[in-house]
Parts: structure tokens; C-alpha cells; sequence
DNA sequence: AATAATAATTCATCTATATGAATTTGTAAA
DNA sequence: TTTACAAATTCATATAGATGAATTATTATT
């Protein structure tokens, strides 16, 4: 866990997505196994999550689990990026038609964070975890997140970038990345090759959304053989995924 | 706040829940102000969320939001409770054809907790905050949820229950629980009048789910008068939309 | 009823967080 | 470019939380 976070916040979410994970109420006991947590301390922060409502305790079990109202922090949310289930489900039927590794990914801070991550079906396919952030400035989904935006609002953003890289050689040259974001704004699409991880390549797209700093990106990665094989038929799906989804 | 919350745990949910409220992205002062939490305090918390991925930041703004995996956090749940879309539908029909306080409770610990309140069309109606607790023990919903759980495990609850009451007098006596247990099973649903608010009644039924200790209850509540006049109605109407509900 | 094992709670002490004032940085307007 | 104002960050100190050992309570088995 990063140094910066505050513990005991950073422990409300690990218990969350540890019952996300199981699917099961737990002990306390069992949720400090799973969490090399000290009793006395989990105990605490169990009993403050069940007096707030998010998780309950079951009198008879002694057993905690999510409450409902873990669901209803987040449930309106999908609504407001125009992210109806429709976009898991297109990002489904993307993955479906092509077998590669296919995300769903929105800006967050200087980085692209994934919402979700279907891993391909070929042996050899590219794997990230859920909650993965990689840059925005320097990645084809930033970079087709950012096409979304006006070249003012991107200039702002660079200098802002710039200013919080540990080094100069972090630092990302404007006039290269307009280049990219040209190149985007043309095509429809990103395509980025040996950007991030070598030997891999991806194909990004940035959904209809209600706003540009919240619109989320669709990509579609692999080796870089493979997707350059296949780029068009790619392009293709990803274009018609969309189209479909805009429309309902 | 209670006293026995860990405070900064107490925070996360005040920030989720506030941008919940507002349904758009606010900037640290705007929280702050929201809150009224030390600016400092409320900087650390936010770059926390942020790192984590439950908040976003964006860059050219510098406004905060939720992000789409506090959506992700809850989305899992519903249908663990045979909760789907429609135990809501279902509750808003029931709201439309009676006019009356409409709720939706679960089990926690030694209370009932609101999941979902739809207040009555009636100027007098009855009105509870979403998050509401209610004692598990001497309210129609409680004992509603309680019906549907065995004999043995309803006494050793309250045992468990009276153990913690802070004084005799809180303590509930097992016989004239279980009077009130049996006739809700006889009936198929609990009446309550003047329990716990003075002048107000309700009925409460439990929905179907998969263990007796996770079933939601849902009830109509309001003035006494009014309820008992309409109670065949409101029963009738009960049944059938939950009987829709089970088929669903 | 007694006993053993497990779970829960308590408490002294150490570590982490919160606070608010002061300082620095960023932005907008002149 | 300069200035004023707002936002963000820093830091010393006070407060809160975390920890782990010890103790108490609960449960299950004999």
C-alpha cells in the first residue's frame, strides 16, 4: 500500500473488495487471516463499518458481510458517465468477437485507471489487474482520453503533469504529444505500439460521454504481432460496439 | 458521529456520500466547506481516495468525483440477496398503489436498517433517513426478519441481544417475542401498532431470499388510523407484488 | 458441571493522524 | 509584468489510532 495513504483508509477498502472477492460472510477472525491484520485493530474498524450501516453483522453467525448500502454509494454513477450495463456488456461482446485482452479505463489525476479488465483468451495474452493506473500522457488510452479534450485544456494539463514528474526525463514534449493526439483526432482511435510494455500493442477508443474529462476509453491489447494482423478487423468490431452502444 | 467510529473511517463515507448527494465533481475547498473538516485533514483523506482509485482527480479542473469502482465495490451484492432491479420496482409499485411510507430493511446486528425509504404522497406520512436503524427486536420489521429464521437460533439472538441491553428494562422477554413470532408466521406478515412510534402502525412482510439470515423485509408504514383501515388493501397489495417479485 | 479451546475485550504504550497557523504556489485580473 | 487573492503545502504539536500481551467471555465437548 502506497506510503501516502491514511491506514485505516486504505484497510476500509481492502475489507470491501475482500468481501467483493469471497462473496461470503466472514469472521472477524477469518478477515484478519486474509488480511494479516491485528485482532484488536480489524476489530475496530469492523465495528465502526457496522455501526455506519456498510457492513453487517449477523447476530446469530457472528458473521460480517457487505450491507446494501455498499451498493447504493455507487449504483448511480454508471447513469452519469452515460456507462448503462450496456458498456460491460459491449465490452463483453468486444472481447467475444476477438479473443484479445479488452479494458474499459477513465482518467484519474495524471494516470488512466481501469475499471475493468477482460483477459484474453489466447495463451499468450497481455494481463493487467483491476485498479491498475498507467500514465496518461504517454499511453494509448490517455492519449485517446485526452484527444477528447481541446488542445488548451491539454497544454494545461501537460504543464500540471511536468510540474509533478520526479525528473526531467519524465517530462513529455508537447509538440510530440499533440502529434499523437492529431493522429488520434483524425483516425477515431489511438493505436500505440511498444509504448509501455514491449512487444505489445493497443488499439484505444474513447466512449460517447456527457463530458471530455470524464469520458471513458475502450482498448483492445495484445502482442504487437497479433494486433497489427488484425488491426482492421479490430477497428471495425470496436466501431460497431460503439455505434451500438451510443444507441442505446 | 458515534464516538465508537474510527474517525477517519467515518470520513470516507461522509465523502462518498456527499458526492452522491451532489452528483458532480467538487473541488477540496467545496468538501471541505460540505463537511467542514480542517483543510489539511480533508487533503489527505482526498489524495488517499484519489491513490486508491475510488475518487478521481481530474487535471485540468482539479475537481474530485467518485469513480466507477466505488460502482464496482456494491454492484455484486444485490444479486447475493435475490435483490435484483426489480426488489426496487417492486417497492416503488407498492409506494404508487398505496400512497404510504414504503421501506426496505435488512438485518444488522441487533437492529433493522433502511436500505431504501419512499416516503408517502399523504401530507402526514410517516419519515425515515435512508441508513435509519431500528431495533430488531420489538419493531414489526424486526420481527418479521426474525419469523423467518428458527426457533433455536431466535432465542440465541436474544440472548445475544439482552446480554448487550444497557439496562433491565431494555431486555425483551422470549415468550412474548415468540407469541409475536407465531402470529407473523400464521399470517404471513407482522402488524405493528404503536411499537415504537407513538400513533404510526405498519406491516411488514419478508422477501424471499437465499438464507433467513441475510432476507430483506419491506413494510408500509403511517399514521395508525389510516393503516388500519386500509390493511386488507395493503396486504393484498403486498402479496401480489411480491409474488411478481419471486417470479422475476 | 467442568474443562479446554477459541473469540472478544481491555489497556499501556508506541505510532499515525489531525489540526491550525504560517508559508509557498498558482491563478486571474489589471 | 505585477499584484491580489485563493488554493495548496508544510510543520510543530496535540489527539487519535494501532498494537500486542494479558485478561475475560463464550462456546463446544466430555
Amino acid at each position: 500500500m502506497s506510503k501516502d495513504v491514511v491506514k485505516s483508509v486504505g484497510r476500509v477498502f481492502s475489507v470491501l473488495e475482500l468481501f467483493k472477492t469471497h462473496q461470503k460472510p466472514l469472521t472477524a477472525t477469518e478477515v484478519c487471516n486474509y488480511l494479516d491484520y491485528p485482532k484488536s485493530s480489524a476489530d475496530a474498524l469492523l465495528k465502526s463499518l457496522v455501526i455506519l450501516g456498510y457492513l453487517t453483522l449477523d447476530i446469530n453467525t457472528t458473521k460480517y458481510f457487505s450491507s446494501l448500502r455498499v451498493t447504493k454509494l455507487g449504483d448511480w454513477l454508471p447513469e452519469l458517465f452515460g456507462a448503462s450495463s450496456y458498456a460491460l456488456q459491449m465490452v463483453d461482446h468486444i472481447h467475444k468477437a476477438l479473443g484479445e485482452t479488452v479494458t474499459l479505463s477513465m482518467p484519474n489525476d495524471i494516470h488512466m485507471q481501469f475499471i475493468t479488465v477482460i483477459t484474453g483468451t489466447f495463451p499468450i495474452s497481455l494481463s493487467f489487474q483491476q485498479g491498475t493506473k498507467l500514465p496518461l500522457f504517454t499511453t494509448g488510452i490517455g492519449i485517446a482520453q485526452l484527444a477528447t479534450r481541446t488542445d488548451e485544456q491539454i497544454a494545461k494539463a501537460l504543464k500540471r503533469g511536468n510540474r509533478r514528474a520526479a525528473s526531467a526525463q519524465d517530462r513529455v514534449n508537447l509538440d510530440e504529444l499533440m502529434v499523437d493526439i492529431e493522429s488520434t483526432r483524425a483516425k477515431g482511435y489511438c493505436e500505440a505500439f511498444n509504448r509501455l510494455v514491449p512487444d505489445t500493442g493497443a488499439i484505444a477508443m474513447a466512449l460517447p460521454g456527457p463530458s471530455s474529462e470524464s469520458q471513458l476509453v475502450v482498448a483492445v491489447g495484445g502482442p504487437i504481432d497479433r494486433i497489427k494482423k488484425t488491426e482492421d478487423k479490430i477497428i471495425q468490431e470496436m466501431r460497431q460496439a460503439i455505434r451500438s452502444y451510443r444507441s442505446s
